[in-house]
RNA sequence: GCCCGGGUAGUGUAGCCUGGCAACAUAUGGGACUGUGGAUCCUCUGUGGCGGGUUCAAAUCCCGCCUCGGGCCCCA
């Protein structure tokens, strides 16, 4: 016996139907804001993600050399190669420019509920814009995005990283400093946060002021924070107006103010934002986003960039969670052949309704009508068509109705506008 | 990488503590039923995650590993 792979998994015909929908529905959602989509490769160079990450994430990235002794990795996210073939082919393209993708990727991981080490993120980029409406628009169809497949319970938390900068500087808080807090700050530990800072050389007033800021949802308690002339105010102006831009024109009303997202990387800029559902527990964030600058890493020239992924997998587990009601894709119809003299003409017809678009199965058994009528019935089939000597002699077969449970007898000629008016 | 809890036919479970023929339900194939389903009955097939130890004897006790899950770490 073989074992799957640690942290894979392997997908039933009705999960695959669930996924199936699902990503449809979010490609859809992309599409009607103007994105087009894009692919790249599964693997990429192994620098590709160093550059953009650090050494550290190495040990998290299925890495390995091929038989030409290149150092590769299979994707550990779609961020860097999607800027990749940007900078290598597609700077040239109007502005802006609006891409989104589907695929897997892999981490090397320890797996529990809704973390995988093979799983699928959707996602976009925007190149060449940073005006507070594409920005609105950004955040705005990630909610979207998330509420189209189904979702009831979700919380939308936005950030912005030059604020929190700013205020490290007003603080005058070293880089040293700043990397003890931050990782309390993402944790919300503000009681920490709050007993550190005067070991920084921050009084306990400036202290009080700052875990308040970051805790607070009121876009105008920040701004108190700030003197008059820091390049912060203008950060917050914009921001206000991302915020205004949401509510009021794109009626996304449920969201929170979180100075506290941190993010994990240096290349984020500005704008940050996330989605978590709240009933998935450990592993809750479905979705994560911002601003950021990787062209110019990559070698290309200064633009706005941003961006966010979904986190497929865990969509899905939401869905579950919240008992949403995954449409059923059914078989249209089942064709039984009454004995062997009709198995060629029952396929002639099981043709001729799959043409139509009908989705026809057909018994491939031999089995007896019992047993066949049985099989569909468990296989949730609507219409059963009968096809025997007996009708045959007028050119008509037998139309079952499984739900009802009557049956007529049809010309052949008319099984497809039959089944069509039902 | 750390702590904790699981793993018994395809699926869901019992038995484990206190070692003694592996059980039940359901599903699948065949049949009762050679032209009519969901019911009923009969029947075939299919089981201890893997490896080692203790023992006359291991699903049961012990050890290691694998794997799933809860919580950390991390989360690009």
């Amino acid at each position: 016996m073989f074992q799957l792979p640690r942290g894979t998994r392997d997908f039933t015909p009705e999960e695959t139907e669930k996924r199936r929908y699902v990503e449809e529905n979010m490609l859809s959602t992309f599409k009607s804001f103007g994105y087009k989509e894009i692919q790249t490769p599964t693997f990429e160079t192994l620098e590709l993600f160093t550059a953009k990450s650090g050494d550290l994430i190495i040990d998290e990235i299925y890495a390995f050399s091929d038989k030409g002794g290149r150092e590769l990795a299979l994707r550990p996210e779609l961020t860097a190669p999607v800027m990749r073939f940007y900078v290598e082919k597609m700077q040239m393209e109007p502005k802006p420019l609006k891409l989104f993708y589907f695929g897997n990727c892999f981490r090397y991981d320890r797996p529990q509920k809704g973390r995988y080490r093979e799983f699928w993120q959707a996602g976009c980029e925007i190149v060449g814009t940073n005006t507070p409406e594409a920005y609105a628009e950004l955040v705005a169809m990630a909610y979207t995005i998330l509420k189209n497949v189904g979702l009831k319970n979700i919380k939308l938390n936005i950030g912005n990283l030059n604020i929190i900068n700013s205020t490290f500087t007003q603080l005058g808080l070293s880089k040293d400093d700043q990397k003890k807090l931050l990782p309390l700050i993402d944790k919300s530990q503000f009681d920490d946060v709050f007993s550190l800072l005067p070991d920084l050389g921050i009084t306990n007033d400036s202290a009080k002021k700052f875990t308040d800021m970051l805790q607070t949802s009121d876009i105008n308690k920040i701004k108190e924070f700030f003197k008059e002339d820091t390049p912060a105010i203008d950060e917050l102006s914009n921001m206000e107006k991302i915020l205004d831009l949401l509510k009021s024109s794109f009626n996304v009303k449920d969201f929170q103010i979180k100075m506290s997202i941190v993010r994990g990387l240096d290349y984020y800029k500005g704008l940050v934002f996330e989605i978590d559902a709240p009933v998935l527990g450990a592993e809750k964030q479905l979705c994560g986003g911002g601003a950021y600058d990787l062209v110019t890493l990559f070698g290309g020239r200064e633009t706005p960039t941003a961006g966010f992924a979904v986190g497929f997998d865990r969509t899905i587990l939401a869905l579950e969670t919240e008992q949403f009601a995954f449409p059923s894709f059914k078989t249209d119809v089942y064709i039984i052949p009454v004995s062997k003299e009709m198995i060629g003409k029952s396929i002639e017809i099981a043709q001729n309704l799959r043409k139509e678009g009908i989705l026809t199965d057909l018994d491939l058994l031999r089995r007896g009508i019992g047993k066949s009528l049985k099989y569909a019935n468990s296989k949730n089939v609507e219409k059963v068509i009968i096809i025997g000597p007996k009708e045959l002699e007028n050119d008509s077969v037998t139309l079952r109705d499984m739900k009802a449970g009557d049956q007529e007898v049809v010309k052949i000629a008319d099984i497809v506008s039959k089944l069509k008016n039902n």
